[in-house]
DNA sequence: ATGTCAACGGCACGTGCCGTACCGATAGGG
DNA sequence: CCCTATCGGTACGGCACGTGCCGTTGACAT
């Protein structure tokens, strides 16, 4: 008889997370209000507030309700051409809503709030962090990378230039610094004797 | 007369500053309000809000006027050696109060306000990176450094992976990982030809 | 010494959102 | 077909926001 029919736990909580990246793309996911969203979703704010203790635990559900296309590497023989293929697919998920803001204002979150950012690592950065330690742990098996190399010091190698250009350079990442970027990690940064080619600028 | 004599502009705008990282360091940095500063440094919201257009304005004023020591980078010739050496110092001053939660903060605050990210880019970013192009450069002219690498780009190499531990893994970071990721860096993924020492774990 | 004026501390206001409590309605499981 | 947990809705006290006003104060020029 209402014009919103009473629905299951689980429709509800659906609901509250598609709201949220609805709203959020709105207004901005940290003007978010948890009355915004309850009044939006048709919802009383209990309802919110018995599912998730925080709006960072909101918005990490909702971010992870989006299922994105699952970014996994390839295997082929070329370790560098993977590496730079998983990273243009990751920057081109995070260049754009609803993602791309969504986690920015996780990590956001992450900086004041502990559970969230335990909660964050857990289920975000790590399985990401896990799939590139994978695939570079492959590689130095085949012998395409440095043998001696912990792949943790590795994969935050990998990681965080890009984590520090959405952060905090803020500016497009184009394909061209993602190819530089992996050309110079390999090459390394001293002088080779000049029989090698150029360190960075070798697109594939 | 008045137990608290008034003091000219320039006194007030260094007490608040003063109040905001005491009270900061107390109660946490994002918990912060402008009443509570206000109230504590006995002094008018409107004092506040005439000096700076947001909290993070403030805090960003407030850091960088704690004038901790310069860190600058040495020119011996051994690039390798000033890099690891600036990078220990930059990372034992971030390890604690009241610099470390309050470049967290502001970088929190810099995700959802552009203005901030803007002035903390320009201020306090960018003359770290700035320091470190030029030490690059330097290492570039004198031939300890790949000569076809573009040094932004080698920037936000030797930077990224150290704001990812500190913005994302939030663990402390050891001496052992800042050797060897400059190790790292310089000696490149690639496996060498056996000829070469161990790619990391080069401690000086 | 006196006058001027901008800046000040203090206070109060309206707004928005927090997290909680209570209500009557309702739907699903026993 | 009843029982009970969950629901939407509403109201609440509390806090901090940013602004406006008021009477005071102190630096500076006269």
């Amino acid at each position: 008889m209402t014009s919103t029919p009473r629905r299951r736990g689980a429709d509800r909580t659906e609901a509250i997370m598609r709201t949220t990246v609805e709203l959020g793309q709105e207004i901005g996911y940290p003007k978010l209000s948890i009355e915004a969203i309850a009044a939006r979703a048709g919802v009383g704010k209990h309802t919110i507030y018995r599912r998730w203790s925080s709006k960072g635990a909101l918005l990490l559900d909702s971010l992870l309700s989006l299922d994105e296309p699952e970014l996994d590497f390839s295997y082929t023989d070329d370790v560098l051409a993977d590496l730079r293929e998983q990273a243009h697919a990751a920057v081109e998920l995070l260049a754009r809503p609803p993602v791309g803001p969504l986690v920015q204002a996780l990590i956001a979150e992450a900086q004041h709030d502990p559970q969230v950012a335990a909660e964050l690592k857990e289920r975000f950065i790590n399985p990401m962090a896990g799939k590139l330690v994978k695939r570079l742990r492959t590689a130095q098996e085949q012998g395409h990378l440095s043998p001696d190399f912990d792949l943790d010091l590795a994969m935050s190698i990998c990681s965080g230039p890009l984590y520090f250009q959405f952060l905090i350079i803020q500016e497009p990442i184009t394909r061209e610094y993602v190819n530089d970027f992996f050309g110079a990690l390999f090459t390394g940064m001293s002088p080779r004797p000049a029989a090698r080619g150029k360190a960075v600028r070798q697109d594939r």
